[in-house]
DNA sequence: TAGTATTTGCGATAGACTTGCGTTAGTATA
DNA sequence: TATACTAACGCAAGTCTATCGCAAATACTA
């Protein structure tokens, strides 16, 4: 939850210019819980009278992750999402109900990881894991 | 891996009139190791001269999903993948540098996936789960 | 404050996928 | 096997996500 001054220094440091658009984005991102499709930006940029087409907003969210910014991720949906890459990598639980999508910080697949590595002889490089279903929320 | 008659079963089970372009993507779909996208299947029928347009194409995959023929999976791309629903959820190793795509059928994330369910109140429903990285052949 | 490279806006473009509508063709039944 | 009904199809247009080329604007640097 970084505020406007310190999304200006990150954007310096991945030698990003600090344009109005990218420093609010960097707020939307240090202020979001889950992860942003671009249409979500472009509202959002709407929203505090920041004028962006949305080729503009593709090539930011594509700049960003580039720099190490932040992450593409895919979640069963015919659209990108991205997410701040500092919080490191990590799982998701989404409701099939309200959309909501919640954050799993500790990932116990690394045995299983392994074990298939030697038996396939493959190097894994990365890997992405969801959980679907009802959230608390929605199961009532 | 069944046969044309098979097929033509398989569809009428479903409630599906067995067209011949359903006939030919089922026979695809069941000698396939590999899930498929759209515009493989639309290959496919040219090269057998099965005229089909690719919105029919389209809507025959969604028919094929929503009967529970095949399901819809994605891998990080822009588009689906779909593949028959009968060999059951399993999961998946991706070689980024020759795209082969290669099942894996033991899944031994149940205590993790239960863990979650309990930690979060949540009913988890089904869960995606690939691995990417570089296949055995692709390494030397 | 001027110079320059980066970024943006705009419009065109691409690819995946959907939809409306009139026609074709599987299938049931006689 | 002929008939009738409705599912399925072809075609064309449209939607949605994402990209690109180019000229104009703007953030940084000196
Ligand atoms: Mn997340
Ligand atoms: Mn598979
Ligand atoms: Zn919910
Ligand atoms: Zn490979």
């Amino acid at each position: 939850m970084l505020n406007k001054h310190d999304c200006k220094s990150e954007l310096n440091d991945a030698q990003l210019r600090a344009t109005p658009a990218r420093i609010a984005l960097m707020e939307l991102f240090e202020n979001s819980l889950e992860p942003l499709d671009v249409q979500t930006m472009i509202d959002y940029l709407q929203k505090r009278n920041i004028t962006a087409d949305n080729a503009t907003v593709f090539r930011i969210v594509n700049a960003f992750t580039q720099k190490g910014l932040t992450r593409q991720i895919q979640l069963h949906e015919n659209k990108f999402r991205y997410e701040l890459a500092a919080r490191g990598e990590h799982h998701h639980l989404i409701c099939n109900v309200c959309g909501k999508i919640e954050d799993i910080s500790d990932c116990k697949i690394e045995d299983f990881q392994d074990e298939i590595s030697k038996k396939k002889k493959f190097v894994i490089k990365s890997h992405a894991l969801e959980f679907y279903g009802t959230c608390n929320n929605c199961q009532k």
